[in-house]
DNA sequence: ATCGAGCGGGG
DNA sequence: GTGTACGCTCGAT
């Protein structure tokens, strides 16, 4: 038979006569769930040998590679001689096929030791991006599979094919009908406490999806609320998630942190109720990368939406904090309910409605995550399309894995092989690299007034392309009709890198397709403001940025300094000369870091402005382009602690003409920062930014100092909160905290890892810990400590920066000294 | 200057 | 899972 469906995710399995099967689960276009299985794959990496003349010798000796392990025995199946590149230059290789993908690490260590073998290539990609690339396949695009309907009763599907051939149709059909289900935990948790997994129950969750909703708990109590559902206890609350799960049947299951939070607490919690959490033959698996947390069910793809945000959507959403709250402030203009979430514990056992509050919160959470997910996946989709990943990799990747899997993809077309990941040492020794970067106009700090932003777009991209530059194309000397670069300072002497013309480069080459493919796009949307193109360009922007971070970035397959500082010094000469050419319009820059130029309109209209960047961006090369980013009306530039000429990092706030603050580089605002502190930087920069008030912020800052100094200010917001990491007893360094955790012990009270301790520092002599008491005990907080230590911290460079200097804060009754500040 | 520890997201 | 593991900032020493 034959039939189109949209893969979502893919696994493997292998079947009994040791053979690795690709599983491919998604949805017909009739809606139905569908799980394809393709056995016609075989894994298999390259080596390349010394010289041709051994070729003969060494595929005798390879095909003779085996070993057994758990009664299975893995071996070389078949090799092929075939012609491959590298970096442009051909050479020959062999393919080495071995009967399982995960024989592949051990005999390429096998076939390495070989006499007269160069290198191993190409063994380090997971099967089934392996066979997504080799197939020709894109996941969430339609395809079709040609078969035979098979038995599976242990794969929870409407329908089990096993492929006979299988291919991408080209198609304009979208995969809307996909199935999303968001949802969202709530555990038992006392206050100030942190819920901890071997002890606190679920208390409930929530599930929503298309027309459907619903909260699970397992308190009985009376509500008129239809989406509650009640079972008898946390056991039954468990077996219900798992059998909506089972019977909903997602293609995607969207929570927020879930890979940190969610699904690694309900595996625990099942754990202690025994209860198996089986999808589809396989447990839900909780692994780690690096200090985070990944959750996988087989078969439905899950989605932490968060890790998304934060790796790929901070960037240019910058916001101060990701919590749930802020980024749905952000991008659906809409709260979650207000209730602090330590207080569940008391309403869990209050009861009633109550109760039946926090079973609202957490809908709402759950209705939140959807409606984030509904924004989110289409860019998710469309990256998974670029470089042939399945979502669940793509949302957890960060830039520079998405540029590598694009161009590993790439590589396959271009004939390449593409190159090994560095090793130990040369790792270490790309992270002490250093060279000159991007272009700083450093600022005077201040307080100023009417402003305009310029951005480049795609500056990096766009330098790449139009030059040439690439790791094939660098030359090791001049050579004819080669582009040199501007000299660049390197251990204070003076380079110069060439790169060829008589060819294009492979990363200048794809990057270029992404950078027309984009336009194209931006065209259409001109026409029509199509989500899905947006999405689509989204995608292609993101790839496009990252490139030049990639050349830099250590790990990086195709790791070049020199492509790096090529593309940093040409970025310098664009943005200097616009800065020139502004300047000759008398245009004054108050501003400019790497590819945004910050000016002060002064006496000049905005069409003045327009009509420069428009006469700018008549002169630049193709695909590089000037953009207005907005005009504000207020701008503070702050001088940073420790400021260096080279060093020197963005640190500003500006209030954009609508009065919405934008503010950078400040510290982050931390929950070990008193209430205190974070209070008065905000109130300081508002005042500041919307008023022009520095008189007003300056006495402001007085008021709360004079306040602290008479004990006026209560003791709430003096409290500063640090978790406890580790048992009481376990620590070396015994920070302020940590005394306090003693002290809570001897009390009687129980502060497992994860408490949060909250203390104040009283009056007294010696190091903070001596003076740290419980909030409870404090008589009299240290005024000095609390003024010079976080009030200050958090507000100084902002008045130095407009003319005043931090001793008049504190001073008992200095005369203002308002210096010029307006420049 | 060095080093241990907390932060993030979630409750 | 054909795999690899954060980066920064603050306080104590």
């Amino acid at each position: 038979m034959e039939l189109d469906f949209f893969p979502i995710d893919l696994a493997y399995e292998t079947n009994i006569v040791g053979r690795a099967a690709i599983q491919l689960f998604g949805r017909t276009i009739n809606n139905e769930k569908i799980c394809v299985i393709d056995p016609n794959f075989e894994p298999y990496f390259y080596a390349i040998p010394e010289n041709h003349e051994l070729i003969t010798r060494l595929i005798g000796q390879i095909s003779l590679l085996s070993y057994e392990e758990d009664n299975s025995r893995f071996f070389v199946t078949k090799i092929e001689q075939v012609k491959k590149k590298v970096l442009r230059k051909e050479i020959d290789a062999l393919k080495i096929y071995v009967n399982h993908p995960s024989a592949v690490p051990q005999l390429k260590r096998e076939v390495k030791l070989i006499n007269g073998i160069k290198e191993i290539r190409e063994a380090d990609l997971l099967f089934i991006r392996r066979y997504l690339i080799d197939k020709n396949l894109v996941p969430s695009l339609l395809t079709k599979v040609e078969g035979d309907l098979i038995e599976r009763s242990d794969l929870n599907v409407d329908l089990v094919i096993r492929a006979k051939d299988i291919k991408q149709v080209i198609s304009t059909e979208s995969n809307e009908k996909l199935k999303l289900l968001a949802f969202d935990i709530e555990v038992y948790t006392l206050e100030n406490q942190y819920p901890s997994d071997n002890k606190d129950p679920i208390l409930m969750i929530s599930l929503v999806g298309d027309n459907f909703q619903k909260v699970i708990t397992w308190k009985e109590f009376k509500t008129d609320k239809d989406y509650i559902e009640f079972v008898k206890n946390e056991s039954e609350l468990i077996l219900k998630f798992k059998e909506i799960l089972l019977d909903y049947n997602p293609d995607y299951l969207i929570g927020y942190f879930s890979d940190g939070f969610d699904l690694p607490y309900i595996k625990a919690r099942a754990k202690i109720n025994k209860i198996p959490l089986i999808f589809n033959n396989h447990n839900l698996q909780i692994s780690t990368k690096g200090r985070e947390t990944i959750a996988k069910i087989l078969g439905i793809s899950h989605l932490d939406i968060f890790k998304f945000i934060k790796n790929i959507m901070a960037g240019s959403l910058r916001l101060d904090n990701y919590t749930l709250n802020n980024v749905s402030l952000e991008l659906l203009k809409e709260k979650k309910i207000d209730l602090r979430p330590d207080l569940i514990g008391v309403a869990w056992d209050l009861g009633n409605e109550e109760i039946e509050k926090y079973c609202e919160y957490n809908l709402q959470d759950s209705i939140l995550v959807l409606k984030l997910a509904d924004k989110i996946i289409p860019n998710i989709e469309e990256l998974v399309r670029l470089t042939s990943t399945p979502a669940f990799d793509v949302c957890r990747m960060g830039y520079s894995q998405l540029v590598e899997n694009y161009l590993i993809k790439c590589s396959k077309d271009y004939n390449e092989l593409y190159p090994n990941k560095p090793d130990r040492g040369t790792l270490s020794l790309r992270k002490t690299q250093t060279y000159q970067g991007a272009f700083v106009f450093n600022p005077n700090p201040g307080l100023y007034e009417n402003i305009a932003v310029f951005d480049f777009l795609s500056l990096y991209p766009s330098i790449i392309v139009s030059h040439n530059i690439c790791l094939s194309t660098l030359l090791n000397e001049f050579e004819e009709n080669s582009f040199e670069t501007p000299e660049i300072l390197e251990n204070n002497s003076k380079v110069k890198f060439y790169f060829t013309s008589k060819y294009d480069g492979f990363i200048p080459t794809v990057l270029k397709d992404v950078l027309l493919k984009r336009s194209k796009i931006k065209a259409l949307l001109k026409q029509n403001k199509d989500p899905i193109l947006e999405s689509r360009s989204y995608a292609l922007k993101t790839v496009a940025n990252a490139t030049y971070g990639y050349f830099a970035f250590f790990g990086a397959r195709w790791y070049s300094k020199e492509c790096a500082m090529s593309i940093t010094s040409l970025g310098r000469k664009y943005i200097q000369e616009v800065i020139e050419k502004a300047q000759s319009k008398n245009i004054k820059i108050l501003y400019a870091d790497t590819d945004s130029i910050f000016i002060s309109l002064e006496d000049k209209s905005k069409d003045f402005i327009k009509e420069f960047i428009k006469q700018i961006n008549i002169e630049l090369p193709s695909f590089m382009e000037l953009e207005l980013e907005n005009f504000y009306s207020r701008a503070i530039f702050v001088m940073k602690k420790g400021e260096n000429e080279e060093g020197a990092k963005k640190k500003y706030a500006l209030i954009s003409e609508d009065g919405k603050i934008k503010v950078r580089g400040f510290e982050t605002i931390r929950r070990d920062w008193s209430y205190i502190a974070k209070e008065t930087q905000k109130k300081v920069l508002e005042l500041i930014l919307k008023n022009k008030d520095i008189e007003g912020a300056f006495n402001y800052v007085k008021n709360v100092i004079e306040d602290i100094k008479n004990k006026k200010i209560s003791n709430d917001l003096m409290i500063i909160r640090t978790q406890l990491k580790k048992e009481v007893g376990n620590y070396d360094l015994i920070g302020p905290h940590v005394v306090i955790a003693k002290k809570m012990q001897d009390k009687g009270l129980l502060v497992p890892p994860g408490s949060v301790i909250r203390y104040i520092v009283e009056d007294g002599k010696g190091l903070i810990r001596d003076k740290a008491v419980l909030p409870e005990e404090s008589k009299s907080y240290d005024s000095k400590y609390y003024i010079e230590n976080q009030v200050l911290p958090a507000v100084d460079k902002i008045f130095e920066s407009v003319g005043y200097d931090k001793s008049e804060l504190i001073e008992e009754k200095s005369q203002l000294k308002l210096k010029e500040f307006l420049k």
